[in-house]
DNA sequence: GAACAAGTAGACTGATCGGTCTATTTCCAT
DNA sequence: ATGGAAATAGACCGATCAGTCTACTTGTTC
């Protein structure tokens, strides 16, 4: 892999996810990439193709963060659920918070046929089914019959919903409703941690 | 009020939900209003003007469309707080649906201090107020003492959480989720309908 | 050492952007 | 009737945008 498409794809990462992506021209990218203008146009075919690559870094990013994270935190696969909220509120901490990028590229292209509309609804996808694996593994551990669906549904919409509050109102509080709805969630079907 | 501005707001309403912010150019709202150039910069000083007024409008408009979907659906206190989520879902299903135009708003606009990032910010405050409202009435009419503040937390973050996932996914079950995670909530609390 | 791919620097294009300016018209109130 | 505010049409401005083109410099590989 490139060296400079390397960069090229870091840097557009960042300032997407800061400035949005209607908003940041090529030129910014290109500056703080320290890469030639022609570069660019050698790995992507357009801005839009970059957008792509950038998203899918932001995926990589962001699930194996994730993982990594609720690993770190314990290794109780009840509380391994809880601790999503926590992750979660960690990232709503930091300085360079700016919301969810998927969400935001959803927002900025609405078209459900566009492709960075595309790659964030795959995003959305996969993080789901992590959630799901943890609740398979929650499930296993304490040797209860739960509808994983149905509660994988309900944590991944307090996730996306403390989400979106966090970066309208810039607060981290989101995520303490969030863990808290969701330990009534697990209370109620036997995976209390 | 002059038609001339009104037909500009109700455009910019229209297009920038549509389309976006940033993605949409003066010259397509002027298009849309019917409107000469110099009519929109008599009413207002820059495009971020108008994106306000816009923002404005829409806040009235959902707010007031939001109650009034409510008490039409039900006149029990208590069923009024699931029948928020009946009310998503047909925002969900309607043709036009791009999400929320205020999430989108900060997205657009991720600096906290940008004026439509504050608009969005007072129409989240008073979208929950409405809830509160609502919180209020169910716990006088089934005489419980409730924590409303956190009921109402709980059903807020229920109700972004939906339209965040319904927004990506292009879908109206975030809402029939939410609805049941809602009715859980509310009877934890002695507020079953 | 020749060929070739990757990268750089920078000029350039056509389009669009937000915003200004001028000239003219409409219409209402004094 | 006359002055003034509101509105129109459209040229115009400087800036920025995404994307192209040319010319030159690296390395690497055969």
């Amino acid at each position: 892999m490139s060296q400079a498409r390397e960069q090229l794809v870091e840097a557009a990462t960042r300032v997407f996810g800061q400035e949005g992506f209607n908003a940041s021209g090529i030129d910014r990218v290109l500056r703080e990439a320290g890469v030639a203008r022609q570069t660019l146009y050698h790995h992507f075919r357009s801005k839009d193709d970059l957008i792509v690559a950038a998203l899918r870094r932001g995926d990589e990013r962001f699930r194996t963060s994730l993982a990594r994270s609720v690993e770190r935190i314990t290794d109780d696969p009840c509380a391994r659920l809880l601790a999503l909220f926590d992750v979660l509120q960690e990232w709503f901490r930091s300085d360079d918070f700016k919301g969810c990028i998927f969400s935001g590229a959803c927002a900025e292209f609405a078209e459900a046929d566009h492709p960075a509309h595309a790659v964030a609804c795959e995003h959305k996808r996969l993080v789901r089914g992590y959630v799901r694996e943890l609740v398979d593994a929650a499930a296993a551990a304490r040797d209860v019959e739960v509808d994983a669906d149905s509660v994988t549904d309900a944590l991944r919409l307090l996730m996306d919903g403390a989400t979106a509050q966090a970066t309208v109102s810039c607060s981290c509080q989101p995520a303490s409703v969030a863990r808290r709805l969701a330990g009534t969630v697990l209370d109620s079907v036997g995976l209390r941690p």
